[in-house]
DNA sequence: CATGAAAATGAACGACGTTCAACATTTTTC
DNA sequence: GAAAAATGTTGAACGTCGTTCATTTTCATG
């Protein structure tokens, strides 16, 4: 029933994502991407609703790859290596695959429309890997806490690699990324368990 | 010679910024522009010579916005304090000014053109105010060093924000920001000053 | 007033996402 | 298997956008 359909919708995901890897999202044509794939210009709105929700799904796919990339990361290691090697991970990815990593974030659905939960849950399996070191660290952290506190995490490292990868904001040598989130992270390592530090600072 | 050209440059900054304060940066229309100001279409490439150039200055307006935020919040401050209520004020600024805010990091120029040196500028100014009390907490840095550092903790906060802000991420509460962030920077800080923390962790 | 340079104008252009009446194909029904 | 109904595909056409540029208007100067 929608066998033709669904292969339509593999083959324009995985051209459209071809052509990200090359120009980057704002270079993503509707006609370049039906031109590449062999159906009319039509045909991707019988697939998709929207370019958007194509984008969409080409974003799920970026973030299941870099969700393999942290496990292998972290494999085997005690978890404050694990936390390390995840934020240092992360930054090569990002690295390695720009245009991709970008759209993740560039992406805004045009309309008001929220984020799909399908879309979620693949941003979930993503943290899930942040919560596992974070848990045998903290296990007193009740799921939510838990869940904050991996999301600060992870939101943190995101904003250095992202500042740093987007060369715009003043410049300073890019090629100290890594070092520099060594030491943050070693820093928030070494303040998050210090036994004195658990009054709220002011 | 360039007293009504400056004045229509003018005019046309405020409409636009008025309009993204309501629609956002991918609401922001040419026709819609020159229509409040009173100018033809054309008339707004004769005063820019591109829409992203016109939002260049409204960006560089709210880094100004920021760096005054941000320098109240400082204000006669101790340096680990000021740390704090920087990251503090700048969660409240982009919070009460979304729109203006978000465009700050939405805007890509449509080609290839670099930041523009006046506009480095401004971001500038607005890290100066991180570089201050860091200067103050660890004197021994290079300019370069404590550079690095200051952008690597503004970033940081910047991130922490941004993935709150834009709910899209995993649903969590989302007015535990203050919260999250103010436990982060205690992190940071004790962290930071541990004398034991001086090697490199692995 | 005449003149020429500078600024302003808005119709026109090309590119884009999206739609939809027409056409083609497949499935159902008898 | 033919006819009919349902479903899938097509690409010309639409509306919107940023941008251009031949034309007109403005205005300081001789």
């Amino acid at each position: 029933m929608s066998k033709k359909r669904d292969a339509l919708r593999e083959k324009l995901i995985e051209a459209a994502e071809k052509r990200m890897e090359i120009n980057g999202l704002t270079g993503l044509r509707a006609r370049d991407i039906t031109k590449d794939v062999g159906c009319a210009l039509g045909g991707l709105y019988t697939a998709f609703g929207d370019l958007d929700e194509l984008v969409l799904h080409i974003n799920a796919r970026t973030l299941d790859r870099i969700g393999e990339a942290l496990s292998a990361a972290a494999d085997d290691l005690a978890p404050k290596d694990a936390l390390l090697a995840i934020a240092l991970e992360y930054a090569h990815f990002a690295e390695s695959n720009r245009p991709l990593w970008d759209a993740l974030f560039d992406h805004k659905s045009a309309k008001g429309e929220p984020t799909p939960d399908w879309f979620k849950d693949h941003q979930q399996a993503v943290m899930s890997h942040v919560v596992l070191p974070l848990h045998a660290l903290q296990p007193q952290l009740s799921e939510t806490d838990l869940h904050l506190r991996a999301r600060t995490y992870f939101s943190a490292i995101h904003g250095i690699v992202s500042i740093s990868l987007q060369g715009r904001f003043v410049g300073l040598p890019g090629d100290h990324l890594n070092a520099e989130i060594s030491r943050f992270v070693g820093y928030i390592l070494a303040g998050s368990l210090e036994p004195t530090s658990s009054g709220s600072p002011t």
